[in-house]
RNA sequence: GGUCCGUUCAUCUAAGGGUUAGGAUUCAAGAUUUUCAUUCUUGCCAUAGGGGUUCGAAUCCCCUACGGACUACCA
């Protein structure tokens, strides 16, 4: 065994990770997967979880995806310990902030002979492809067409200076070795293996004095002390490059370990879970709604459209990982003494709305009444509804578990904000037979006389009249129900007039009464 | 096309050679709730196919099929 790996398991490394995204637009619920996995890794061994921002292609980049990413991990209750507003002791976490740290880097790998300089344009190069294609073929920068190419490798150092002192572009590219059988053990999937013949000669620096993704989650995951990469599927193929890169670099000691998280596929059909399905099937595919800069197109959230942050984090925590036992509720905290991506599954999941519903009612139920009621208020306002917090609280507390969505506290409880505007039409012509009507008056006429309003006392005082009426039950509370809410549904009827107040309860009975036309 | 990854109920998944293949969602039926929801009970439904290895395979190996990712001076 190495110094190096008796260092790393004995001396107890501290784990770092961080979470890379590109800001061209607002994350993905797969990034924010990508995002919650490495926070719960890091969290659940004590270590550090940053934030990068891949900024190096000035080309995509769109005003407000980093505030966005932020905006959304905030939400998601994920925290961040470095990162570009946060600072840290590896500062700056934007790439783009970090361009001259690349150049010096690209520079060794040529001085080592790892890299060498390109001169053939972006269009020549496009010329080349499209002629392959025409031949059926493909074309590949590497180590059979490299000579035959404008480079460092085919032209002498004279040509190169002098291409270089006139002002040229050029890229910098990987050199990738010949007949060299890369392994790694990805912590998910064990042992990957790629034969170098069948790689490309990566750019690692643009043209535009940029490095490309390549150069710089390498250069930066190595000056930020990485402990493990835990990144989506389709980085994959570059793992090779990577790995050599770190052996080119001599950081082969340091290097972090690898896993890659399974996909998120579409609900139906093929391929990976897009924004297209959501805009089709009816469900989030963003975490906070983002209004897209250029179209002006809005893309909703699942913060906007009323789900629970930790239903949210719940879900998508078991989309590829599990626990192993029949637990699937699970609090943030729970989340981090148990996850591991030793239970991080292999294959890609199908994302299920109809599940995230689910997940959403549950919390529905759980989460504290007050966190509701603060969601609940602004809703409320919007109406033109003013109210005290007391009254949403009660309802919220009596409407809840019929709820799959916050919004849905209106339409499960509205009747305790306003009077019921009119009367369910089926529920009349089922309910509201000839004789209701004076059956209603009379017990408008028995709450009169309630002394003690209270649903407990209420509902037996009730039961007793009732019986003693000879009234058949459920007509009645039908009725009444009918009465008070306008349909057929809320909450018990007596914790209804418990909160409506005795004079409102019978005003809606004589109102109903009044305005019903029996069927 | 090439490279790599994957494949257990419709969906999320458990079972790392020996279980009637377990749980959850959805759906259906019933009980409770004099509405609805909750809760509870029950039911339907799976090891992609074919070969091995083994006393024994969802599990290990091979082939096929299917799915996916990647194949840019994008990440």
């Amino acid at each position: 065994m190495s110094f190096s790996a008796f260092k790393y398991i004995y001396m107890e490394k501290r784990i770092r990770v961080r979470f890379a995204p590109s800001p061209t637009g607002p994350l993905h619920i797969g990034g924010v997967r990508t995002a919650l996995f490495n926070y719960l890794f890091a969290r659940h061994h004590g270590g550090d979880f940053l934030l990068r921002i891949e900024d190096t292609d000035q080309t995509r980049y769109v005003p407000g995806a980093e505030e966005y990413i932020m905006e959304a991990l905030d939400w998601c209750g994920i925290t961040i310990d470095e990162g570009p507003r946060e600072g840290g002791p590896h500062a700056p976490y934007r790439q783009s902030e970090r361009k001259e740290i690349y150049a010096a880097y690209a520079q060794q790998l040529v001085d080592s002979g790892h890299a060498y300089f390109a001169f053939d344009t972006a269009d020549e190069l496009d010329v080349l492809r499209s002629a392959a294609e025409a031949k059926g073929e493909t074309f590949t920068y590497n180590n059979v067409s490299r000579n035959q190419l404008i480079n460092s490798l085919s032209l002498t150092a004279a040509e190169c200076a002098e291409r270089i002192g006139r002002g040229d572009h050029y890229v910098i590219r990987f050199k990738m070795p010949d007949h060299v059988m890369v392994e790694k053990t990805d912590l998910i999937r064990g042992n990957v293996r790629f034969n170098t013949d069948q790689l490309d000669d990566k750019v690692l620096y643009k043209s535009d004095g940029m490095p490309t993704y390549h150069l710089a989650n390498v250069v930066d995951d190595h000056l930020m002390e990485i402990t493990h990469v835990i990144r989506g599927e389709e980085w994959l193929p570059s793992l090779p490059l990577h790995v050599l890169l770190y052996k080119a670099f001599g950081w082969e000691d340091t290097m972090p370990e690898f896993s890659h998280l399974p996909l998120i596929l579409k609900p139906a059909g093929k391929g990976k879970l897009s924004k297209r399905d959501g805009d089709q099937l009816g469900f989030p595919v963003f975490p906070l709604a983002w209004k897209d800069p250029v179209t002006g197109d809005v893309s909703r959230g699942y913060r906007e459209d009323g789900y629970l942050r930790d239903g949210f984090i719940n879900m998508l925590s078991l989309l590829g990982w599990n626990p192993g036992t029949e637990q699937e509720i699970f609090s943030m905290q729970e989340l981090i003494a148990g996850f591991t991506l030793e239970r991080v599954g292999k294959s890609g999941s199908r994302f299920d709305p109809e599940k995230t519903r689910w997940f959403n009612h549950q919390y529905m139920m759980r989460t504290a009444a007050d966190e509701l009621v603060e969601m609940f208020m602004p809703l409320l306002a919007a109406r033109g509804i003013a109210t005290d917090r007391d009254l949403v609280l009660k309802v919220v507390g009596m409407v809840r578990e019929r709820c799959t969505f916050v919004q849905e506290i209106w339409d499960q409880g509205f009747f305790f904000f306003e009077a019921p505007q009119g009367y369910d039409e089926k529920i009349v012509a089922k309910r509201w037979k000839d004789d209701v009507p004076e059956m209603m008056a009379e017990i408008a006429r028995f709450f009169g006389q309630v002394v003690i309003w209270e649903p407990v006392a209420l509902k037996n005082e009730f039961s007793s009249f009732v019986n003693q009426k000879g009234w058949n039950f459920g007509t009645i509370m039908n009725s009444l129900r009918l009465c008070l809410v306008g349909g057929s549904f809320g909450p018990d009827i007596f914790e209804i007039c418990g909160v409506l107040g005795k004079e409102e309860s019978i005003r809606r009975i004589e109102v109903a009464v009044q305005k019903i036309i029996p069927a």
